[in-house]
RNA sequence: GGUCCGUUCGUCUAGCCAGGUUAGGACGCCAGGUUUUCAUCCUGGUAACACGGGUUCGAAUCCCGUACGGACUACCA
């Protein structure tokens, strides 16, 4: 295959938030194109104006730009195949649906929509099927049936038609994919589907042939829900005398438990986003959280979506986008549907945020500070950082991990002070901000080395003193290594705090 | 209902195409260790070839069937 000619295209349908499924097969089809060289291209997919949604089409784009993924020619990047949103490549499609008409592929159908569902609730209560196919297009009002003056009387009088696709009526279709292999159907159970609409436009299946030969689109990678549907791309590319694009039909995102597809539904249910970013629907108002307003790094997500369906095959699942363009192969896409797991999710942004440095963990985490009413000094906060970035998912989560060393404690965590505020504990804590007082330099193996040697003297309980005074310092029992946060904080606040939390909690009889 | 696609630990998966592995890794979970606490971390453990036939000396791997699951079955994409 010749490399520079790999060209793939992603083609959402701007009709609300593009869903994390959606977000996959883009990012398999950029990482296809990068590896071999080839371009990526972005369509939008808006034959339907009765799905319109505003905002989608920016939500699509916004998103992309988030986790990284560029395209190289499409909506919003322009290129020398446009236009790229197929509302305004209307009267391209309709020589080719006249086309089909004149070789004996296609043929007008004047059926109504009604006519069409009284057929199907007919058939339904008999427990039949009701399928337009060359079985049954003969008992309908169509250009076939029909004989030729009153088909052009129909259409001189402007009654509204539909163009459909003259299915063969037993005909073998053989098909290739590249992640399932050989499909055969016969054409005996495929319908006489609609390729133009009565308003103008054409539907998905004529529409995506067309652009795709247009833009000579080389490989078709999409969703497993197209698999049905390919014999009829298949043989409309035959009828229009064109060589097909291979083919790839992705493995479904699942949901976490049970079966069946992700849905929007099962983020609300189960609490994660589905979304790439938050969505407010414009009618509803109703709002869908996303990954990135949720704080997961683009690259997380990205990482933990890749491996959704593809594996390198060795055992590494860290990836950038980046190395994920040099080692990604279509061949070893997975066939089966995967169910998608939140909890490791969170490992993999876990992953990430730990991998960070201290200094820009420190700019992300300093505005979380500020809403907390927190003004702090950037070295300060980076130093903080190190000290807990190890047990945090999230950087939200900082705050949670690091509070003590911004603020005193207020309050005393109850259970703690039962468990560990001994009748004892008071006078050994009087004792160490005594030690402390006079302990120079007051820096955390200095203190360390002065604390122990001290209860080792007097012979305390090494847990006894130590957790009564992390009570005094963090006002729970959590954190890191308390000599760390003492010396952090500095000997004046350290001695505020045990003043004031002997104060508080007194002596105990 | 019909058509097509799929099925390895709870989950993501390696292994399957070119039959011979103690069926490997990761998340989760459990236990132990480290630690002044919590978390991290380290070590270990738990746990799977959907079922039934066939081919073969030998089947997760090849073939057939069954079951189960999913997608599709619109003038939606």
């Amino acid at each position: 295959m010749d490399n520079n000619n790999i060209r793939v295209r992603f083609a959402p349908s701007p009709t609300g938030p593009l869903h994390i499924g959606g977000v996959r097969t883009a990012l398999y089809n950029y990482l296809f194109a990068k590896k071999n060289g080839g371009k990526f291209i972005l369509r939008i997919e808006d034959t339907d104006q009765t799905r319109f949604v505003p905002g989608a089409e920016e939500y699509i784009i916004e998103s992309f730009e988030w986790c990284g993924i560029e395209f190289d020619e499409g909506v919003g990047k322009g290129g020398p195949f446009g236009p790229y949103k197929q509302s305004e490549r209307k009267e391209i499609y309709r020589q080719y649906a006249d086309a089909l008409i004149e070789s004996g592929n296609a043929y007008y159908a004047f059926d109504t929509p009604g006519e069409l569902n009284n057929k199907r609730k007919e058939y339904e209560s008999q427990k039949k099927n009701f399928s337009y196919n060359a079985a049954e297009r003969m008992n309908m009002r169509n250009s076939l049936s029909l004989p030729g003056y009153e088909t052009k009387k129909l259409l001189k009088e402007g009654v509204p038609y539909v163009i459909r696709f003259k299915m063969p009526e037993d005909e073998t279709v053989e098909m290739n994919d590249l992640i399932r292999g050989k499909v055969v159907v016969n054409t005996k159970v495929l319908d006489d589907k609609v390729l133009y609409k009565s308003d103008g436009m054409p539907t998905y299946h004529l529409a995506n042939v067309v652009d795709d030969h247009l833009m000579e689109i080389s490989h078709v990678i999409r969703g497993e829900e197209w698999l049905p549907s390919l014999p009829l791309h298949v043989l409309l590319y035959k009828a229009l005398g064109w060589e097909a694009p291979e083919f790839a039909h992705l493995p479904l995102l699942l949901k976490p438990e049970g079966n069946g597809k992700l849905s929007k539904r099962d983020g609300d249910r189960l609490g994660f986003p589905v979304f790439p970013l938050q969505w407010k629907d414009p009618k509803t108002g109703e709002l869908s959280r996303g990954y990135r307003e949720d704080g997961y790094f683009p690259e997380a997500f990205v990482n933990m979506l890749v491996l959704l369906g593809w594996n390198p095959g060795d055992e590494r699942e860290l990836f950038t986008l980046e190395e994920l363009t040099k080692v990604f192969s279509i061949e070893r896409v997975n066939k089966s549907g995967a169910k998608f797991d939140p909890e490791k999710a969170k490992w993999f942004n876990h992953q990430y945020l730990i991998r960070k440095s201290d200094e820009e963990l420190a700019g992300l985490f300093m505005p979380v500070l500020k809403e907390h009413g927190i003004e702090a000094d950037k070295d300060f906060v980076k130093t903080v950082i190190g000290l807990v970035k190890e047990r945090a998912t999230f950087v939200k989560d900082l705050w949670d991990q690091s509070y003590f060393f911004f603020i005193a404690p207020e309050e005393y965590d109850k259970k703690a002070v039962k468990k560990r505020w001994k009748a004892q504990s008071y006078d050994q804590m009087k004792e160490l901000s005594e030690i402390l007082k006079n302990t120079e330099p007051f820096t955390s193996a200095n203190i360390e080395e002065t604390v122990k040697k001290w209860i080792e003297e007097k012979e305390y309980g090494m847990g006894g003193v130590m957790n009564a005074f992390r009570l005094l310092i963090v006002g729970a029992l959590k954190g890191p290594h308390l000599f760390d946060i003492v010396a952090l904080i500095g000997k004046a606040e350290t001695l505020k705090r045990m003043e004031k939390g002997l104060q508080t909690l007194g002596k105990k009889e």
